[in-house]
RNA sequence: GCCCCGUUAGUCUAGCGGUCAGGACACGGCCCUCUCAAGGCUGGGACAGGAGUUCAAUUCUCCUACGGGGCACCA
């Protein structure tokens, strides 16, 4: 039995991916197959090598291991799909020449104006066949004269496809409700759809366990491997991963970067444990469910229909505990170890040392120090009312925003520095200053928000080489965080009472009872 | 709008016709304790609704509601 991951290099490595290439290469062990990684670039826009390096680096870092990839090689590669392009060529050319699959010459402009007529309509937005039945011999030349195009799937506009989930049984699709979709796209890449097919092909992938968002266009991949004259895989649609709100987990709800746990102490055997619990459980000898079990334990006796398809919220509360309870059963020597494993192989180390160095005057100051850097969880405390731009500032003129205004702010910080190519002290500059620029408030009171809610102090180290070094995941995070404080005036306004009674019992404690 | 999938407590789940509906996180209380954790004990809390099938439905079927996903020259 062969199974594979493709993650599309595109950004953070996500959660998802870990999550499903658990459950793929527990399969592939439990049952002595393969578990490939296939690259899926053919996006020429978005794909970069930077995330693809990051992807080995965070599945590796969870404890998965592929025994073929792009990294590690194997008997079927290339591995990454921009490297496959003469095979993608092939096979467009075969289903070309039976006649399963046509060349389309219409332009966006025309797709984008039947899909908006179509929608006025209220019908389902699909291409209209306007290329469908060009003479052959005409699409031939056209496409020879250097007229760009793209290929379709000549789909069966009659009957209904059978997509054989493992999960769910047979699952029908009216054939009339699928598009005629694009396989070759213009700049001579493959859509996911075809390479997908074709590879999977290549490679004996003999199981797809992917996540549920795939099952609706399962019925294109099906008609592919029709019109191949392939023998389909055996599908397996894993639930969703979801935010607190049921919807798919997403960034703006939720860490999502496997990165960010790295960097926030998560532990992965913990990370993995956890991610065996969406949407799947084991049991002890009582019949009671298992909440901890390792990696082997877990492929051992994995049953995949066993799994459960309501969509699991991914809770970083249990996460949380699940950490805890690692960390609580190791002996100290080894809790020792990891710690300092955790510091010395994060490439931040080198940095926080650099930017706490002028502050220590001993060296068990830096602890205190570097704190900020690595703290996974930071309450609003102390220091929340800076987080009300401009309201921690001293100075008179200071220009305060108010509850929504400073959470637009953050909003804006964050959207500014996620867009930068380049995590470097100067963009990170321009872009925060932007962002204070825009908000129309002095570059102190700005900037001190920022600081607080990255550091979680006024005092700290200087912002710009802050944010550097405590990285992207962890900075959006943070600033995520302060910003969804801002959206519930409740918990900020707890938030902010708790903290001066905090406050108030600090200064009673140092100075003495008040005179009454 | 159309199509598809799903629905046991706030959350993760067990259950596969007859159970006091089990476990875990979170939450409350008590105990332990110099503090905080941890730990122990304990409490509240769930089968979305309605029809049907059956001697018997959380479990099977259908309808409704709700949630989610898909409908790209993104994956």
């Amino acid at each position: 039995m062969r199974v594979r991951i493709a993650p599309s290099p595109t950004g953070d490595p996500h959660v998802g991916t870990g999550y499903i290439g658990l459950f793929n290469q527990a399969f592939a062990r439990h049952h002595g197959g393969q578990f490939v990684l296939r690259i899926e670039d053919t996006d020429q826009k978005r794909s970069t090598l930077q995330s693809e390096q990051m992807i080995y680096k965070s599945l590796a870092w969870l404890g998965l291991r592929w025994d073929e990839g792009p990294d590690v090689g194997g008997p079927f590669g290339p591995y990454r799909q921009s490297e496959r392009g003469a095979i993608y060529a092939a096979a467009t050319q075969t289903l070309l020449d039976n006649g399963t699959a046509y060349r389309c010459f219409c332009s966006a402009e025309r797709l984008d104006a039947i899909r908006q007529d179509q929608r006025d309509r209220k019908e389902t937005p699909r291409y209209d066949g306007f290329c469908r039945d060009l003479d052959r011999e005409q699409s031939r030349l056209r496409a020879e004269a250097g007229q760009t195009h793209v290929v379709r799937l000549r789909m069966r506009t009659d009957g209904e496809s059978i997509v054989a989930d493992a999960l769910r049984g047979d699952v029908a699709f009216d054939n009339k409700q699928i598009d005629d979709q694009v396989l070759l796209k213009s700049d001579g890449l493959p859509t996911y759809h075809l390479a997908n097919v074709v590879d999977d092909h290549h490679m004996h992938i003999t199981h797809v366990i992917r996540a549920e968002e795939w099952l609706n266009s399962t019925p294109k991949h099906l008609a592919l491997y029709e019109a191949f004259g392939w023998e389909p895989p055996v599908f397996v649609h894993m639930p969703l991963l979801r935010n607190a709100d049921k919807s798919k987990i997403s960034k703006r709800k939720n860490p999502t970067s496997l990165e960010f746990y790295q960097r926030a102490g998560i532990l992965p055997e913990a990370m993995l444990n956890f991610l065996g619990l969406m949407g799947y459980s084991r049991k002890d000898e009582a019949g009671n469910d298992l909440e901890k079990f390792s990696l082997q334990e877990f492929t051992d006796d994995l049953d995949l229909t066993r799994i459960s398809l309501g969509g699991p919220v991914f809770d970083l509360r249990k996460l949380d505990w699940l950490n805890g309870l690692y960390l609580r059963t190791m002996t100290p020597e080894v809790l020792v170890e990891r710690c300092l494993d955790f510091l010395r192989e994060d490439e931040r180390y080198q940095g926080v040392a650099r930017l706490v160095q002028e502050r220590l005057t001993s060296l068990g100051d830096f602890l205190h120090h570097a704190e900020p850097f690595f703290e996974s969880n930071r309450p609003a405390g102390l220091a929340a009312r800076h987080f009300l731009v401009g309201s921690g500032s001293r100075k008179k003129t200071a220009i305060k925003l108010n509850r929504e205004q400073s959470q637009a702010f953050f909003e804006d910080c964050v959207t500014r520095l996620e867009g930068l190519l380049q995590w470097s002290h100067d963009a990170i500059d321009a872009a925060l200053r932007q962002a204070v620029a825009q908000a129309g408030v002095q570059v102190g009171d700005g900037l001190m928000a920022v600081r607080v809610a990255i550091a979680g102090r006024p005092a700290a180290p200087p912002l710009f080489e802050t944010v550097e070094v405590v990285g992207r995941a962890l900075t959006l995070h943070r600033l995520r965080q302060v910003a969804n404080w801002l959206a519930d005036p409740q918990f900020l306004e707890a938030e902010i009472a708790a903290a001066s009674q905090e406050l108030a019992a600090a200064q009673l404690a140092l100075h003495g009872a008040a005179p009454e």
